[in-house]
DNA sequence: CTTCGTTCCGTGCACTGTACGGAAAACCGT
DNA sequence: ACGGTTTTCCGTACAGTGCACGGAACGAAG
């Protein structure tokens, strides 16, 4: 008895190959593998073991496993949940900007698309909340969302391609050299603190974080 | 006499139909009407009534032209000189924003590349120089100058994503109702003056931008 | 077994960036 | 005026792209 219940698995009548979880998790891992300039549906198709063509039963073109690809990397920050909201808000966007280094193409597809997925808003709403709660409304609470974000992206996204400049095959030292020149010999002694110098992406990036939040706080209701 | 003095040029000996300068000024006018995916060296080649290949005579790559492309239109804006660091910070990212609002196609190209030409290191000098005028030094200085210009970015990244999802050809009423209705349902009423309601911009990117300035302004000596 | 919907995918098309090598033109020394 | 060199121009070709189309293979239902 083949077809009895107990042998049988209801959940997914039809088992295909392919499904739209396996290309997005699929997708992710070529793009950390090759960065957005080296992804194609064939490659992603090959990874799978299966014929180009097969993915667009799935989906309708590589922009849309662009944006699943993104929401997917956004689930892995996970919502923080209570707490103060300044040690709150540290927490999520410091996540952030650990997922953003594990996935370093993220910072270039956020810049050209808007993020709509579950995901996305559901941490958007984290963010949200959080400063809500601590007291902001209106466009001042908008205005701070969007200031938050707007700093992980951008600085992960300068961390990212000073290390593509630095991390370039050959030459570590040399263009590490070069570039830290060419800015000095510009910005001028200015800059000597800059990231270029050491590289101490972490509390820079701390450093900023609470400037923003400095900025907020001097916004929240007394009390 | 054809070939006396008054008649000839002698800045330019050679005088090639093509020019770096005027390849970039193609390339801007190309990426400002067709945007960064509608861009192709033949198009570009076209513009210029010229076989494809020769562009590559004065650039080694697309990507040269992308960095070359950057860097012009960032040439557009105007540094500011003096002034209270405040106001003109304003004034200098104010202009920032309006470039990139000529330019939409900008936010997504800083996004992957690093800002090493000449007038990118030039507006960069402006606001250190203006913040270590204003007292700031070390690593809080290069963490205010971060902020600031991942603040622009991130908002008319934003902003331009925003335009784009709204003006596509048909159904502008339509799909703004549906991105906010999808983006209520989801964020709750904590967004309802997101920029998705009215598009107000101008008033929102000087509340972020008064925000971060004021965090700066915490780091600042007394006086 | 037939029918029908789903899944798979080979082929083809228009288009991309750019390597290569040759034609054409401009310059220079005589 | 003429040969030689260098600079400018670009046609052709190649390997690669996203994806439209239409057919094959398969599973379930009648």
């Amino acid at each position: 008895m083949p077809e009895s219940i107990w042998f049988r698995d209801d959940d997914r009548p039809r088992r295909p190959r392919l499904t739209r979880e396996r290309i997005v998790t699929a997708a992710v891992a070529l793009l950390d593998a090759e960065g957005v300039a080296g992804f194609s549906m064939r490659a992603l198709a090959a990874r799978l073991r299966a014929g180009t063509m097969s993915l667009y039963e799935y989906i309708r073109s590589k922009e849309d496993v662009f944006d699943l690809a993104l929401d997917e990397v956004i689930g892995e920050i996970e919502p923080a949940e209570a707490g103060p909201w300044r040690e709150l808000l540290v927490r999520q966007l410091t996540q952030s900007r650990q997922v953003m280094r594990r996935h370093p193409w993220v910072p270039a597809l956020t810049a050209t698309r808007p993020l709509l997925g579950p995901n996305a808003v559901a941490r958007s709403r984290v963010f949200y909340s959080a400063l809500a709660d601590a007291g902001l409304s209106g466009a001042t609470l908008v205005a701070a969302v969007g200031t938050l974000s707007s700093y992980v992206n951008g600085f992960v996204a300068s961390e990212n391609t000073w290390w593509d400049t630095v991390r370039t095959p050959e030459a570590d030292a040399e263009i590490r050299g070069k570039v830290t020149r060419h800015l000095d010999d510009h910005v001028g002694e200015l800059a000597r603190h800059a990231q270029v110098d050491d590289g101490d992406f972490d509390a820079q990036f701390l450093l900023g974080l609470d400037l923003v939040l400095d900025g907020i706080a001097t916004r929240l209701p007394p009390g």
